[in-house]
DNA sequence: TAGGATTTGTGCGTATGTATT
DNA sequence: TAATACATACGCACAAATCCT
């Protein structure tokens, strides 16, 4: 999403910044996991400086939040609060085909073919870290269909502070690869569909069906969820 | 904007993060300003660090522009890349009325009554910097109406980004008092129309007023901005 | 309740990069 | 081209806050 860094120093940050971030929307770092800066600083070959500005700005970003004595915390992430979120990035969705579009080259198409091959192996081998994945990827091409830059950076912000919890949600249950079918499967009807309206050179079509889709997909997420909390309660 | 900070060192911090903020959107510290780490330390009495902190946000928010060996410059503005970012905030405009609207108590419209007072007092004084504060002020209440946490961070991180460009641009018109009239009266205008809709309890009414407002503003702006360019080759 | 262990926040000296003479 | 001035980037030592025994 970047340029190609001025200097050294903040292609670094800049690369530390997106392995963390990704290791939290995986959930490789999962709510709650303390996260110490000289572990980290050892781990990237540097001190503790470059570090705490990756931290500081992942923590002014919802990610993380560190607290003085105890350590930096990985957010937690509660889905009524994150339906907040969910509202706006529907209609995001819809402004990215009508602010600046930007029509497809040739090489997006063939990353969108690679994708579309990746989610139907990913259909029958049902691996939810490697759809979290997919997703993020499938989310990042969208973006190049605006230029609109104020657009692309807040619509990708506010996609990091809602895609864990989708993993989140789906891990606590014991029916999740009934779940993880369901989602890869509604997934794929959202590429074809994407796909269908791109080849037809209508970018605001694109916006519909993502925002179509983004909304069923959040209404099912919210359906589970409070059917998990009921559960809890019994 | 923010709850009430957990510790004294976020205190500070977002007390210094607001403090240089304003000062860049109202021109205190123009485009181009080189900031000497150790004279704002010595300001807000305490070392580099925090100070490097608060820096790197406004850096993250695009305000900044730290170049190692030179120094930490306030990035300059221009009308063209900012016309995707007014794109964006009157679109966002009008989901403030749409998304969790809230209506306003009463110490909110008593604001409004002051704040109209000043736009009175204004109009026959005609100060451009006191306009500023002014606007910026209106914005932030007009944030309330919103319960939708993230659509008010983003509204209001645009907000910052584009505010700049009208004082910018003013003051570089001999008939800048000219301009200035025409912008209080418009601004007069929009907060007559954005109170005639809050008494209607209508806020959707509010977010097409606001919107139908900024881009009249941005269009005045962008042909001023053009002609001035034009003025600058003859 | 007190004290030790641990972790982030702060302060400052040094390294590194840039511009100018 | 080299040297000098100067500002940010970095690393480390210490202060302050929290937690647990």
């Amino acid at each position: 999403m970047t340029d190609i860094p001025a200097s050294d120093a903040r292609a670094r940050y800049e690369r530390i910044y997106a392995t963390l971030r990704k290791r939290i929307c995986l959930l490789d770092y999962p709510p709650g996991r303390r996260l110490r800066e000289e572990d980290l600083a050892e781990e990237f070959h540097t001190s503790r400086t470059p570090i705490r500005r990756v931290l500081a700005r992942l923590e002014d970003e919802g990610l993380l939040w560190s607290v003085h004595g105890v350590g930096t915390i990985v957010t937690d992430i509660d889905i009524e609060e994150l339906s907040q979120v969910y509202r706006l990035r529907i209609e995001l969705a819809e402004l990215i085909g009508k602010l600046m579009p930007v029509p497809p080259d040739q090489a997006m198409l063939n990353e969108l073919f690679e994708m579309e091959a990746r989610c139907a192996e990913l259909a029958s081998r049902l691996d939810a870290r490697e759809f979290a994945r997919l997703n993020m990827d499938f989310f990042q091409l969208i973006l190049r269909l605006t230029a609109n830059e104020p657009l692309r950076d807040i619509s990708e912000r506010l996609y990091f502070q809602t895609t864990r919890i989708w993993l989140k949600t789906a891990s606590r249950f014991d029916h999740y690869r009934d779940m993880l079918r369901l989602e890869v499967e509604s997934f794929q009807r959202e590429m074809r569909d994407v796909m269908l309206a791109i080849e037809s050179a209508d970018l605001s079509a694109v916006g519909h069906v993502r925002r179509a889709h983004l909304t069923t997909s959040f209404s099912r997420l919210l359906a589970e969820a409070r059917s998990d909390k009921k559960a809890d309660i019994n």
